[in-house]
RNA sequence: GGAGGUGUCGCCUAGCCCGGUUUAUGGCGCCCGCCUGCUAAGCGGGUUGAGGGUAAUCCCCUCUCGCGGGUUCAAAUCCCGCCACCUCCGCCA
Protein backbone atom coordinates (compact mmCIF):
# COMPACT_ATOMS: atom_id res chain seq x y z
CA UNK A 1 0.00 0.00 0.00
CA UNK A 2 1.04 3.89 0.08
CA UNK A 3 3.00 3.91 3.07
CA UNK A 4 2.87 7.37 5.10
CA UNK A 5 6.55 8.63 4.03
CA UNK A 6 5.58 8.23 0.05
CA UNK A 7 2.28 10.07 1.04
CA UNK A 8 3.86 13.21 2.08
CA UNK A 9 6.79 13.09 -0.13
CA UNK A 10 4.82 13.16 -3.07
CA UNK A 11 1.14 13.52 -3.03
CA UNK A 12 0.26 13.72 -6.05
CA UNK A 13 1.18 10.47 -6.98
CA UNK A 14 -0.85 9.24 -3.92
CA UNK A 15 -3.64 11.36 -5.46
CA UNK A 16 -3.07 9.96 -8.98
CA UNK A 17 -2.76 6.30 -7.50
CA UNK A 18 -6.53 7.27 -5.85
CA UNK A 19 -7.84 7.93 -9.43
CA UNK A 20 -6.73 5.29 -10.95
CA UNK A 21 -8.78 3.50 -8.85
CA UNK A 22 -11.86 5.37 -8.63
CA UNK A 23 -11.42 6.74 -5.14
CA UNK A 24 -11.32 10.26 -3.88
CA UNK A 25 -7.85 11.81 -4.92
CA UNK A 26 -8.90 14.05 -1.82
CA UNK A 27 -8.81 11.54 0.49
CA UNK A 28 -4.89 11.97 0.24
CA UNK A 29 -4.70 15.69 1.92
CA UNK A 30 -7.52 14.90 4.75
CA UNK A 31 -5.01 12.36 5.63
CA UNK A 32 -1.99 14.28 5.54
CA UNK A 33 -3.70 16.89 7.49
CA UNK A 34 -4.49 14.34 10.03
CA UNK A 35 -1.29 13.13 10.02
CA UNK A 36 0.05 16.27 10.55
CA UNK A 37 -1.85 17.23 13.41
CA UNK A 38 -1.24 13.65 14.95
CA UNK A 39 2.41 14.27 15.05
CA UNK A 40 1.81 17.75 16.61
CA UNK A 41 -0.30 15.73 19.40
CA UNK A 42 2.35 13.04 19.69
CA UNK A 43 5.24 15.73 20.13
CA UNK A 44 3.91 17.47 22.29
CA UNK A 45 2.63 14.81 24.79
CA UNK A 46 5.92 13.48 24.63
CA UNK A 47 7.99 16.51 25.53
CA UNK A 48 5.50 17.08 28.97
CA UNK A 49 5.31 13.31 29.81
CA UNK A 50 9.41 13.47 29.51
CA UNK A 51 9.44 16.18 31.96
CA UNK A 52 6.56 14.83 34.56
CA UNK A 53 9.05 11.77 34.42
CA UNK A 54 12.00 13.89 35.37
CA UNK A 55 10.10 15.64 38.55
CA UNK A 56 8.54 12.44 39.88
CA UNK A 57 11.82 11.15 40.47
CA UNK A 58 12.85 13.85 42.73
CA UNK A 59 9.95 14.10 44.28
CA UNK A 60 10.24 10.26 45.31
CA UNK A 61 13.57 11.52 46.76
CA UNK A 62 12.48 15.19 47.70
CA UNK A 63 11.85 15.26 51.86
CA UNK A 64 10.44 18.24 53.75
CA UNK A 65 9.87 21.66 52.17
CA UNK A 66 11.58 21.05 49.03
CA UNK A 67 9.21 17.99 48.20
CA UNK A 68 6.41 20.21 49.06
CA UNK A 69 7.74 22.39 46.40
CA UNK A 70 8.39 19.79 43.56
CA UNK A 71 4.80 18.69 44.52
CA UNK A 72 3.16 21.42 43.77
CA UNK A 73 5.32 22.49 40.54
CA UNK A 74 4.31 18.69 39.23
CA UNK A 75 0.57 18.82 40.10
CA UNK A 76 0.32 21.84 37.80
CA UNK A 77 1.65 19.63 34.89
CA UNK A 78 -0.36 17.02 35.31
CA UNK A 79 -3.62 18.71 34.41
CA UNK A 80 -1.29 20.28 30.86
CA UNK A 81 -0.09 15.98 30.64
CA UNK A 82 -3.72 14.99 30.99
CA UNK A 83 -5.05 17.10 28.42
CA UNK A 84 -2.36 16.21 25.86
CA UNK A 85 -3.00 12.83 26.30
CA UNK A 86 -6.30 13.37 25.10
CA UNK A 87 -5.48 15.18 22.21
CA UNK A 88 -2.98 12.72 21.59
CA UNK A 89 -5.58 10.26 21.68
CA UNK A 90 -8.19 12.08 19.49
CA UNK A 91 -5.67 13.14 16.86
CA UNK A 92 -4.82 9.46 16.84
CA UNK A 93 -8.11 8.10 16.08
CA UNK A 94 -9.06 10.74 13.10
CA UNK A 95 -5.91 9.88 11.69
CA UNK A 96 -6.93 5.95 11.86
CA UNK A 97 -10.25 6.40 10.64
CA UNK A 98 -9.31 8.56 7.36
CA UNK A 99 -5.76 6.28 7.25
CA UNK A 100 -8.29 3.23 7.16
CA UNK A 101 -10.33 4.63 3.89
CA UNK A 102 -7.06 4.36 1.87
CA UNK A 103 -7.48 1.54 -0.42
CA UNK A 104 -4.25 -0.36 -1.32
CA UNK A 105 -2.18 1.15 -4.24
CA UNK A 106 -3.63 -0.63 -7.39
CA UNK A 107 -0.24 -2.81 -9.29
CA UNK A 108 0.82 -0.34 -12.27
CA UNK A 109 -0.01 -3.59 -14.54
CA UNK A 110 -2.97 -3.82 -13.42
CA UNK A 111 -5.25 -2.85 -16.37
CA UNK A 112 -6.98 0.66 -16.24
CA UNK A 113 -10.50 1.35 -15.95
CA UNK A 114 -13.42 -0.03 -14.13
CA UNK A 115 -15.57 -3.35 -14.37
CA UNK A 116 -15.71 -4.15 -18.07
CA UNK A 117 -11.82 -3.12 -18.11
CA UNK A 118 -10.35 -6.43 -17.48
CA UNK A 119 -7.54 -7.95 -19.93
CA UNK A 120 -8.53 -11.73 -20.59
CA UNK A 121 -4.75 -13.14 -20.63
CA UNK A 122 -5.59 -16.95 -22.13
CA UNK A 123 -7.82 -19.45 -22.70
CA UNK A 124 -7.43 -22.68 -21.42
CA UNK A 125 -9.95 -26.02 -23.23
CA UNK A 126 -12.77 -25.43 -25.35
CA UNK A 127 -16.32 -25.07 -24.34
CA UNK A 128 -18.20 -28.36 -25.69
CA UNK A 129 -20.55 -27.94 -29.04
CA UNK A 130 -23.90 -29.92 -27.70
CA UNK A 131 -25.43 -28.95 -30.79
CA UNK A 132 -23.15 -30.61 -32.69
CA UNK A 133 -23.43 -33.21 -30.36
CA UNK A 134 -26.95 -33.69 -30.95
CA UNK A 135 -28.42 -33.17 -27.99
CA UNK A 136 -29.98 -29.65 -25.99
CA UNK A 137 -27.59 -28.62 -23.05
CA UNK A 138 -29.66 -28.40 -19.93
CA UNK A 139 -28.58 -26.00 -17.18
CA UNK A 140 -27.40 -26.63 -13.65
CA UNK A 141 -30.89 -25.92 -12.13
CA UNK A 142 -32.64 -28.72 -14.28
CA UNK A 143 -29.43 -31.61 -14.12
CA UNK A 144 -29.47 -30.68 -10.29
CA UNK A 145 -32.94 -31.37 -9.92
CA UNK A 146 -33.13 -33.94 -11.47
CA UNK A 147 -29.61 -36.24 -10.35
CA UNK A 148 -30.67 -34.82 -6.75
CA UNK A 149 -27.92 -32.86 -6.15
CA UNK A 150 -29.61 -30.54 -4.29
CA UNK A 151 -32.76 -28.95 -3.12
CA UNK A 152 -33.68 -25.12 -3.48
CA UNK A 153 -37.38 -25.60 -3.11
CA UNK A 154 -36.42 -26.90 0.42
CA UNK A 155 -33.45 -24.64 1.02
CA UNK A 156 -36.09 -21.49 0.64
CA UNK A 157 -38.36 -23.16 2.66
CA UNK A 158 -35.82 -23.25 5.36
CA UNK A 159 -33.55 -19.93 5.02
CA UNK A 160 -35.42 -18.04 2.15
CA UNK A 161 -34.32 -17.75 -0.95
CA UNK A 162 -30.42 -18.26 -2.38
CA UNK A 163 -30.03 -21.36 0.63
CA UNK A 164 -30.35 -24.62 -0.61
CA UNK A 165 -29.67 -28.19 0.30
CA UNK A 166 -26.81 -30.13 -1.32
CA UNK A 167 -28.16 -33.82 -1.36
CA UNK A 168 -26.83 -37.18 -1.22
CA UNK A 169 -24.06 -37.22 -4.56
CA UNK A 170 -24.27 -33.12 -4.27
CA UNK A 171 -23.38 -33.42 -0.50
CA UNK A 172 -20.76 -36.11 -1.82
CA UNK A 173 -19.78 -34.52 -4.08
CA UNK A 174 -18.86 -31.52 -1.98
CA UNK A 175 -16.98 -33.29 0.13
CA UNK A 176 -14.97 -35.28 -2.76
CA UNK A 177 -14.32 -31.44 -3.78
CA UNK A 178 -12.77 -30.31 -0.37
CA UNK A 179 -11.02 -33.38 -0.19
CA UNK A 180 -9.23 -33.03 -4.00
CA UNK A 181 -8.45 -29.40 -3.25
CA UNK A 182 -6.92 -29.79 0.35
CA UNK A 183 -5.07 -32.99 -1.21
CA UNK A 184 -3.58 -30.64 -3.72
CA UNK A 185 -3.19 -27.75 -1.30
CA UNK A 186 -0.97 -29.76 0.44
CA UNK A 187 1.02 -30.99 -1.88
CA UNK A 188 1.91 -27.34 -3.16
CA UNK A 189 3.04 -26.60 0.44
CA UNK A 190 -0.62 -24.92 2.31
CA UNK A 191 -1.25 -25.96 5.92
CA UNK A 192 -4.97 -27.38 5.87
CA UNK A 193 -6.73 -25.07 8.76
CA UNK A 194 -10.49 -25.26 9.47
CA UNK A 195 -10.86 -21.55 10.42
CA UNK A 196 -13.60 -19.96 12.43
CA UNK A 197 -16.57 -18.20 10.19
CA UNK A 198 -17.73 -15.86 12.98
CA UNK A 199 -14.72 -13.23 13.81
CA UNK A 200 -14.66 -10.03 15.23
CA UNK A 201 -14.61 -6.71 14.25
CA UNK A 202 -11.08 -6.19 14.03
CA UNK A 203 -10.27 -9.41 11.73
CA UNK A 204 -13.09 -8.02 9.10
CA UNK A 205 -11.78 -4.43 9.17
CA UNK A 206 -7.80 -5.37 8.61
CA UNK A 207 -8.98 -7.38 5.86
CA UNK A 208 -10.53 -4.74 4.30
CA UNK A 209 -14.26 -6.11 4.31
CA UNK A 210 -15.41 -2.97 6.02
CA UNK A 211 -15.35 -0.66 3.63
CA UNK A 212 -17.20 -0.44 0.38
CA UNK A 213 -17.71 -4.21 0.79
CA UNK A 214 -19.58 -3.70 3.87
CA UNK A 215 -23.14 -4.14 2.26
CA UNK A 216 -22.26 -7.76 1.43
CA UNK A 217 -21.08 -8.46 5.07
CA UNK A 218 -23.48 -10.30 8.09
CA UNK A 219 -23.29 -9.08 11.10
CA UNK A 220 -24.36 -10.15 14.14
CA UNK A 221 -24.86 -7.02 16.77
CA UNK A 222 -25.93 -8.57 19.82
CA UNK A 223 -22.81 -10.55 20.36
CA UNK A 224 -20.68 -8.09 17.72
CA UNK A 225 -19.31 -10.97 15.52
CA UNK A 226 -19.16 -10.76 11.26
CA UNK A 227 -19.87 -13.94 9.63
CA UNK A 228 -17.10 -14.34 7.37
CA UNK A 229 -17.57 -14.33 3.39
CA UNK A 230 -14.48 -16.27 3.03
CA UNK A 231 -12.01 -17.87 5.37
CA UNK A 232 -9.51 -15.13 3.43
CA UNK A 233 -10.70 -13.26 6.70
CA UNK A 234 -9.82 -15.85 9.80
CA UNK A 235 -6.81 -17.08 7.96
CA UNK A 236 -5.20 -13.65 7.77
CA UNK A 237 -6.66 -12.53 11.18
CA UNK A 238 -4.78 -15.72 12.34
CA UNK A 239 -0.79 -13.72 12.63
CA UNK A 240 -2.26 -10.40 14.05
CA UNK A 241 -0.34 -8.28 15.76
CA UNK A 242 2.57 -11.49 15.20
CA UNK A 243 6.06 -10.58 14.42
CA UNK A 244 6.79 -13.66 11.71
CA UNK A 245 10.60 -15.20 11.96
CA UNK A 246 11.21 -14.26 7.90
CA UNK A 247 13.00 -17.89 7.54
CA UNK A 248 9.70 -19.03 8.37
CA UNK A 249 8.10 -17.54 5.24
CA UNK A 250 6.30 -17.93 3.54
CA UNK A 251 4.03 -19.36 5.40
CA UNK A 252 0.53 -21.05 3.43
CA UNK A 253 -2.57 -22.35 4.67
CA UNK A 254 -5.49 -23.56 2.90
CA UNK A 255 -8.60 -23.19 4.42
CA UNK A 256 -12.04 -24.81 4.65
CA UNK A 257 -14.70 -22.52 5.93
CA UNK A 258 -18.60 -21.88 5.21
CA UNK A 259 -18.57 -18.43 3.35
CA UNK A 260 -21.68 -16.12 4.03
CA UNK A 261 -22.47 -13.36 1.53
CA UNK A 262 -25.81 -10.67 1.37
CA UNK A 263 -25.47 -10.07 -2.09
CA UNK A 264 -26.97 -6.90 -1.59
CA UNK A 265 -27.13 -5.30 -4.90
CA UNK A 266 -27.54 -8.22 -6.31
CA UNK A 267 -31.75 -8.62 -6.48
CA UNK A 268 -32.63 -10.31 -9.83
CA UNK A 269 -29.09 -11.50 -11.07
CA UNK A 270 -28.16 -15.25 -11.12
CA UNK A 271 -31.38 -16.22 -9.55
CA UNK A 272 -31.30 -19.56 -11.04
CA UNK A 273 -29.87 -22.41 -9.21
CA UNK A 274 -27.06 -22.50 -6.86
CA UNK A 275 -24.56 -19.82 -8.73
CA UNK A 276 -25.27 -17.22 -6.58
CA UNK A 277 -26.45 -17.52 -2.70
CA UNK A 278 -25.66 -16.53 0.53
CA UNK A 279 -23.88 -19.36 1.93
CA UNK A 280 -21.52 -21.90 -0.14
CA UNK A 281 -18.24 -23.50 1.26
CA UNK A 282 -14.93 -22.89 0.09
CA UNK A 283 -11.74 -24.26 0.02
CA UNK A 284 -8.99 -20.97 -0.03
CA UNK A 285 -5.12 -20.73 -0.24
CA UNK A 286 -3.60 -17.95 1.67
CA UNK A 287 -0.15 -17.14 1.98
CA UNK A 288 2.23 -14.64 3.97
CA UNK A 289 5.46 -14.09 2.35
CA UNK A 290 7.35 -11.14 1.50
CA UNK A 291 6.13 -8.03 -0.86
CA UNK A 292 9.15 -8.84 -3.16
CA UNK A 293 8.36 -12.73 -3.08
CA UNK A 294 4.83 -11.40 -3.59
CA UNK A 295 4.51 -11.09 -7.60
CA UNK A 296 6.49 -14.50 -7.90
CA UNK A 297 3.69 -16.35 -5.29
CA UNK A 298 0.85 -14.50 -7.11
CA UNK A 299 1.91 -16.26 -10.47
CA UNK A 300 1.79 -19.41 -8.60
CA UNK A 301 -1.49 -18.90 -7.20
CA UNK A 302 -3.03 -18.35 -10.27
CA UNK A 303 -0.86 -21.74 -11.65
CA UNK A 304 -2.12 -23.99 -8.94
CA UNK A 305 -5.96 -22.18 -9.98
CA UNK A 306 -5.60 -23.39 -13.57
CA UNK A 307 -3.94 -26.91 -12.96
CA UNK A 308 -7.39 -27.45 -10.34
CA UNK A 309 -9.45 -26.81 -13.86
CA UNK A 310 -7.57 -28.27 -16.05
CA UNK A 311 -7.89 -31.66 -13.53
CA UNK A 312 -11.53 -30.75 -13.29
CA UNK A 313 -11.60 -30.94 -17.30
CA UNK A 314 -13.46 -27.36 -17.22
CA UNK A 315 -12.59 -24.87 -20.09
CA UNK A 316 -11.64 -21.56 -18.20
CA UNK A 317 -10.35 -17.99 -19.31
CA UNK A 318 -8.14 -16.07 -17.06
CA UNK A 319 -8.19 -12.32 -16.35
CA UNK A 320 -6.51 -9.09 -15.40
CA UNK A 321 -9.03 -7.14 -13.07
CA UNK A 322 -8.61 -3.50 -13.94
CA UNK A 323 -7.67 -1.23 -11.30
CA UNK A 324 -10.97 0.31 -10.16
CA UNK A 325 -12.89 -3.25 -10.00
CA UNK A 326 -10.13 -4.59 -7.54
CA UNK A 327 -11.69 -3.88 -4.15
CA UNK A 328 -10.07 -2.30 -1.02
CA UNK A 329 -7.35 -4.28 -0.47
CA UNK A 330 -6.09 -5.81 -3.72
CA UNK A 331 -3.06 -3.98 -5.72
CA UNK A 332 -3.64 -6.88 -8.62
CA UNK A 333 -6.63 -9.60 -9.22
CA UNK A 334 -6.61 -12.34 -11.61
CA UNK A 335 -9.72 -14.56 -11.63
CA UNK A 336 -10.49 -17.53 -13.30
CA UNK A 337 -13.45 -17.60 -15.20
CA UNK A 338 -14.93 -20.83 -16.55
CA UNK A 339 -17.35 -21.61 -19.09
CA UNK A 340 -21.18 -22.11 -18.18
CA UNK A 341 -23.03 -23.39 -20.83
CA UNK A 342 -26.38 -22.85 -20.34
CA UNK A 343 -25.35 -18.79 -19.46
CA UNK A 344 -23.10 -19.12 -22.63
CA UNK A 345 -20.64 -16.83 -20.70
CA UNK A 346 -17.45 -17.47 -18.78
CA UNK A 347 -18.17 -16.38 -14.67
CA UNK A 348 -15.68 -16.44 -12.09
CA UNK A 349 -14.99 -19.11 -9.87
CA UNK A 350 -12.12 -18.27 -8.13
CA UNK A 351 -10.13 -15.27 -7.91
CA UNK A 352 -6.04 -14.91 -6.67
CA UNK A 353 -5.10 -11.52 -5.18
CA UNK A 354 -1.96 -10.03 -4.23
CA UNK A 355 -2.89 -7.90 -1.16
CA UNK A 356 0.96 -6.64 -1.30
CA UNK A 357 1.58 -5.13 2.57
CA UNK A 358 -2.17 -3.76 2.52
CA UNK A 359 -3.89 -6.39 4.76
CA UNK A 360 -0.51 -6.80 6.80
CA UNK A 361 -0.31 -2.75 7.68
CA UNK A 362 -4.03 -3.21 9.22
CA UNK A 363 -3.66 -6.38 11.25
CA UNK A 364 0.18 -5.67 12.45
CA UNK A 365 1.29 -8.80 10.71
CA UNK A 366 5.06 -7.85 10.16
CA UNK A 367 8.04 -9.90 9.59
CA UNK A 368 12.02 -9.76 11.47
CA UNK A 369 14.46 -9.44 8.65
CA UNK A 370 17.89 -8.58 9.01
CA UNK A 371 17.19 -4.84 8.27
CA UNK A 372 14.32 -4.74 10.71
CA UNK A 373 11.10 -5.45 11.56
CA UNK A 374 8.31 -4.16 8.24
CA UNK A 375 4.82 -5.58 7.32
CA UNK A 376 4.50 -8.77 5.19
CA UNK A 377 2.81 -9.45 2.50
CA UNK A 378 -0.24 -11.19 2.08
CA UNK A 379 -1.96 -13.18 -0.95
CA UNK A 380 -5.33 -15.50 -1.09
CA UNK A 381 -6.44 -17.31 -4.20
CA UNK A 382 -9.60 -19.92 -4.25
CA UNK A 383 -8.78 -23.47 -4.43
CA UNK A 384 -12.39 -24.32 -4.60
CA UNK A 385 -15.99 -22.31 -3.92
CA UNK A 386 -17.87 -25.41 -3.69
CA UNK A 387 -21.74 -24.30 -5.12
CA UNK A 388 -19.97 -23.01 -8.61
CA UNK A 389 -17.78 -25.69 -9.21
CA UNK A 390 -20.73 -27.89 -8.61
CA UNK A 391 -22.77 -26.10 -11.29
CA UNK A 392 -19.92 -25.89 -13.78
CA UNK A 393 -19.36 -29.18 -13.13
CA UNK A 394 -22.69 -30.43 -13.98
CA UNK A 395 -23.36 -28.46 -17.07
CA UNK A 396 -19.88 -29.02 -18.58
CA UNK A 397 -19.66 -32.62 -18.10
CA UNK A 398 -23.43 -33.50 -19.05
CA UNK A 399 -24.65 -36.59 -21.51
CA UNK A 400 -26.94 -36.89 -24.14
CA UNK A 401 -28.98 -39.23 -21.30
CA UNK A 402 -29.10 -36.91 -18.56
CA UNK A 403 -25.96 -38.36 -16.63
CA UNK A 404 -22.68 -36.17 -15.55
CA UNK A 405 -19.57 -38.07 -16.33
CA UNK A 406 -17.08 -37.29 -13.40
CA UNK A 407 -13.77 -36.16 -13.91
CA UNK A 408 -10.91 -38.98 -13.80
CA UNK A 409 -9.10 -36.63 -11.39
CA UNK A 410 -12.09 -36.30 -8.76
CA UNK A 411 -12.98 -40.19 -9.06
CA UNK A 412 -10.76 -41.33 -6.63
CA UNK A 413 -12.73 -38.80 -4.18
CA UNK A 414 -15.67 -40.40 -4.63
CA UNK A 415 -14.79 -43.59 -4.46
CA UNK A 416 -14.41 -44.45 -8.15
CA UNK A 417 -17.68 -43.38 -9.19
CA UNK A 418 -17.61 -42.51 -12.25
CA UNK A 419 -20.89 -40.82 -13.08
CA UNK A 420 -23.81 -39.16 -11.43
CA UNK A 421 -27.21 -40.60 -12.98
CA UNK A 422 -30.66 -41.24 -12.27
CA UNK A 423 -29.57 -44.91 -11.19
CA UNK A 424 -27.54 -43.66 -8.27
C1' G B 1 -24.71 -19.06 32.33
C1' G B 2 -22.74 -19.41 37.94
C1' A B 3 -18.47 -19.65 41.64
C1' G B 4 -13.30 -19.40 42.47
C1' G B 5 -8.28 -18.83 40.63
C1' U B 6 -4.59 -17.06 37.14
C1' G B 7 -2.53 -13.51 33.33
C1' U B 8 4.89 -9.88 34.59
C1' C B 9 10.58 -8.66 29.31
C1' G B 10 11.56 -15.97 24.27
C1' C B 11 10.25 -19.75 28.56
C1' C B 12 9.82 -20.11 34.02
C1' U B 13 9.65 -16.69 38.03
C1' A B 14 10.09 -12.36 42.14
C1' G B 15 7.57 -7.87 42.99
C1' C B 16 1.25 -6.55 44.02
C1' C B 17 -1.28 -6.98 50.62
C1' C B 18 1.83 -1.76 52.68
C1' G B 19 1.93 3.26 45.21
C1' G B 20 7.61 6.67 44.43
C1' U B 21 15.22 5.47 44.20
C1' U B 22 11.82 -0.66 39.48
C1' U B 23 16.17 2.08 33.71
C1' A B 24 10.79 -4.87 36.79
C1' U B 25 14.19 -9.68 40.49
C1' G B 26 16.35 -14.35 39.72
C1' G B 27 16.85 -18.80 36.74
C1' C B 28 16.78 -21.15 31.86
C1' G B 29 17.89 -20.16 26.95
C1' C B 30 20.69 -17.17 23.66
C1' C B 31 25.19 -13.94 22.40
C1' C B 32 30.43 -12.37 23.49
C1' G B 33 34.83 -13.38 26.15
C1' C B 34 38.08 -16.23 29.64
C1' C B 35 39.71 -20.97 31.08
C1' U B 36 40.49 -26.01 29.69
C1' G B 37 44.23 -31.77 24.75
C1' C B 38 38.68 -31.78 22.58
C1' U B 39 33.82 -31.82 24.73
C1' A B 40 31.18 -31.04 29.15
C1' A B 41 31.58 -28.24 33.45
C1' G B 42 33.30 -23.59 35.53
C1' C B 43 34.20 -18.09 35.51
C1' G B 44 33.11 -12.89 33.72
C1' G B 45 30.00 -9.76 30.77
C1' G B 46 25.61 -8.87 27.68
C1' U B 47 20.28 -9.85 26.63
C1' U B 48 12.09 -7.22 26.97
C1' G B 49 10.08 -5.63 22.83
C1' A B 50 7.81 -1.86 19.76
C1' G B 51 7.24 3.15 17.81
C1' G B 52 9.52 7.83 16.80
C1' G B 53 13.71 11.61 16.23
C1' U B 54 18.62 11.41 13.54
C1' A B 55 23.10 10.76 8.08
C1' A B 56 23.91 7.14 12.02
C1' U B 57 24.86 0.04 14.21
C1' C B 58 26.22 6.43 18.84
C1' C B 59 22.62 8.95 21.37
C1' C B 60 17.71 10.97 22.81
C1' C B 61 12.26 10.54 23.58
C1' U B 62 7.66 7.82 24.15
C1' C B 63 5.06 3.41 24.88
C1' U B 64 5.25 -1.68 26.88
C1' C B 65 3.74 -5.99 33.50
C1' G B 66 -3.62 -9.45 29.31
C1' C B 67 -6.85 -5.03 27.26
C1' G B 68 -9.56 -0.48 28.37
C1' G B 69 -11.01 3.18 31.82
C1' G B 70 -10.57 5.54 36.77
C1' U B 71 -8.10 7.38 41.45
C1' U B 72 -3.29 10.00 42.33
C1' C B 73 1.66 14.84 41.77
C1' A B 74 3.08 9.59 40.74
C1' A B 75 0.16 2.89 39.13
C1' A B 76 3.03 -3.74 37.55
C1' U B 77 1.19 -2.27 42.57
C1' C B 78 -5.25 0.71 44.50
C1' C B 79 -10.56 0.81 42.15
C1' C B 80 -14.06 -0.42 37.98
C1' G B 81 -15.18 -2.82 33.30
C1' C B 82 -13.75 -6.27 29.62
C1' C B 83 -10.94 -10.40 27.45
C1' A B 84 -8.27 -15.02 27.63
C1' C B 85 -6.81 -19.39 30.23
C1' C B 86 -7.37 -23.03 34.44
C1' U B 87 -10.60 -25.64 38.24
C1' C B 88 -15.53 -26.80 39.73
C1' C B 89 -20.98 -26.48 38.82
C1' G B 90 -24.96 -26.00 35.21
C1' C B 91 -26.27 -26.64 30.05
C1' C B 92 -25.19 -28.78 25.44
C1' A B 93 -23.21 -31.42 20.00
Amino acid sequence: MIDLRTLRESPELAREAQRRRGASPELVDEILSADESRRAAIAAYEQLRSKQKGLGKRVASARGADKEQLLNETRDLAVQVRSAETAQTTAEADFETVMRQLPNLASPQAPAGGEDDFVVLEHVGEPRDFGAEGFQALDHLELGKRLRVFDIERGAKVSGARFYYLTGVGALLELALVQMAMDRAQAAGFLPMIPPALVKPRAMEGTGFLGQAAADVYYLPDDDFYLVGTSEVPLAAYHSDEILDADALPLRYAGFSPCFRKEAGSYGKDTRGIFRVHWFDKVELFTYTTVEESYAEHERLVQWEKDWFTELELPFRVIDVAAGDLGLSAARKFDCEVWIPAQGRYRELTSASNCTDFQARRLGIRGRFSDGVRPVATLNGTACSMARTIVALLENHQQADGSVQIPTALQPFLGGRKTLDLAG
